[in-house]
DNA sequence: CATGAATGAGACTTCATTCAT
DNA sequence: GATGAATGAAGTCTCATTCAT
């Protein structure tokens, strides 16, 4: 807040700032609702500053999206060395790393689950329906009947709404957290088993 | 409907057209994307007709809001007028119900599901939010543990998701939608029997 | 000049204000240089005003053109309807058309002749381009020598550099109109009579 | 072109590189649609290094201007160090060596002719123009009749917008360019004869 | 010789909204 | 019931230019 100081190791790390600012509001207000003028003046910079690190405003968008989402593509590589059709074993894993993905970047999938109109014709959310599509070929057996194709794409989503329902929901999130995670592994082993 | 009408039944109904056209136009390129020129053009009217008929543009929203949103309050009223906690069979019959619904309004519902970020500070988003929270309320049995009342919200979000789903994946639209449901009271039925 | 009064008949003409403030800007300017701004500022009116009678800044250049550039369209269809190939009476009659043409929109003229690199990629560019060939077509003898061929668009062009000459050197306007074309229609007769 | 020397000759060049280019992108596009990211884009330089070199972006033109213009300042020097009024003879040499010229930077005359509206108000427009007269001066006869001056103005006209019509009308470029200083050279030995 | 980072000004454009008719 | 004309605010983006390193 002092005058002189303030901007210090701020050298080099504009960029990361911007991608951090952004998200940050993007997640608070959305995407269209949310100007290049608001996050300039978040960083204390010129609107023109962001366009010398992103050739638009979807350029910061698809830098944070490609950023956070890298771990998913990382597990369903993982998901695709093992052996098909996965073990129940291997499909709870899968849960429980996404769970843990999506704790760590939860500000980042909530704005993805509450911007999805925005989303639909802008690369990146083509990138992340494929995404989801990728961890539920994973996830699924295709010979098995729909109801339990079902089961996995509702375990996935489970877990998704769970970050938006945290929120609102009386209780200890911990405690709410593992009780999805719980939810959604039942769901997948229904599945495995054949019910 | 009747017969011999010609054109003269768009005399008057134009109120009704505009929700309809706008409705359109939010569920395809979501509600900020969607300009009032666009629909009014859709409409083949000027801008300011739209204003004779609805005071701001969030007012069109909110009254598609309450028309497509009145058959969850009958339910929920419905559901607050059975003995608590409600039965299973109760309780499925509200899944049902609820599937029933979706079906009916779905580009309203799809609507909702994606633009999540935009309804959050509209006052139809919030009684959206409350909607949702009164299912869950005749649905849970507020004396079963965690898991068992996520069941029940996993319940609700897997056929929200549904709606979304049901579109980018191959198989028959009917038989989805039925496992869809069959799933979703497969959860109810579980947080019932107490696990 | 009076304050209260000065906007009295401006109703319903604002459009064909548009268009002559914005040609004598883009005639004085150059069209990149002039900004919609400007052109709002003169005519007392916001930018927003501007976009009400036109679709962008092009439309309004290119609603300018079509206009100005008829008279040189009915000219060109009545030369097509002469017998081929003219004679020296009709294409005098022609370059004296032109003259007249050019004299009666001279702002036009010149701001075509100082912005080619502007309009080579308007519609309106292309446009024009095809117009001079257009003239060229009725002037010239497709079975001449290419001298008279050249001799025909140099007469052309001497009319159009007069537009601009006319300003920047001495002598009585109408006098030098004259003489520029009686050059032209010189080099025309010349091309008639074989070189 | 030496042997053994590699692309060490780009060493030092770098100002006449930016001059190349810079004329190449102003010449097909334009003065105001080229920008210096754009030029030093295709040096694969950054913008800063174009200020090294040039102090603003009106100077690059400004010493291209001075690079290809200076043959027309020695011609029209020597036109003045020839006896007046001018022999025939030498008119016929002044255009042919001007048209020499012409086709020596034909792309850099096609741009002075497509911007003439950006060239007005900056100084190399002006001594521009001022070239344009001091060639005129030295074709014409003072005591001669307006036609005949007009008739050394069309002689020079023609020969510039030949650089513009040569690309779009069919036929040999070099057959062209000799029938266009044809008939250029005939304009003024009509202005000499007296018509 | 040249780059990386940033700025200030300003461009075109779109939007929701208003109001006299 | 509706239109024509206009506004004010704001948005995304581009540009020429600067300066410490």
């Amino acid at each position: 807040m002092g005058t002189g100081t303030g901007n210090q190791q701020r050298r080099g790390d504009t960029r990361q700032r911007i991608q951090d600012v952004a998200l940050e509001l993007f997640a608070a207000q959305g995407y269209e609702k949310t100007s290049l003028r608001e996050i300039a003046e978040h960083l204390e910079v010129t609107k023109a500053a962001l366009y010398y690190h992103f050739k638009t405003k979807e350029a910061i968008l698809t830098s944070i999206f490609e950023d956070l989402t890298r771990p998913i593509d990382e597990l369903i590589e993982w998901g695709h060395q093992q052996p098909q059709p996965p073990s129940l074993e291997i499909r709870q894993q899968v849960l429980r790393r996404y769970s843990e993905i999506l704790v760590h970047a939860a500000p980042f999938f909530r704005f993805m689950q509450e911007n999805q109109a925005t989303m639909r014709d802008l690369k990146a959310g083509e990138s992340f329906k494929e995404r989801m599509f990728g961890l539920h070929e994973i996830l699924k057996d295709p010979d098995a009947p729909m109801t339990d194709q079902v089961r996995c794409f509702s375990a996935l989503f489970t877990m998704h709404a769970g970050m938006f329902v945290l929120k609102d929901l009386e209780g200890d999130p911990e405690e709410k957290r593992k009780a999805i995670l719980e939810v959604a592994i039942d769901l997948v082993t229904q599945a495995h088993s054949g019910d």
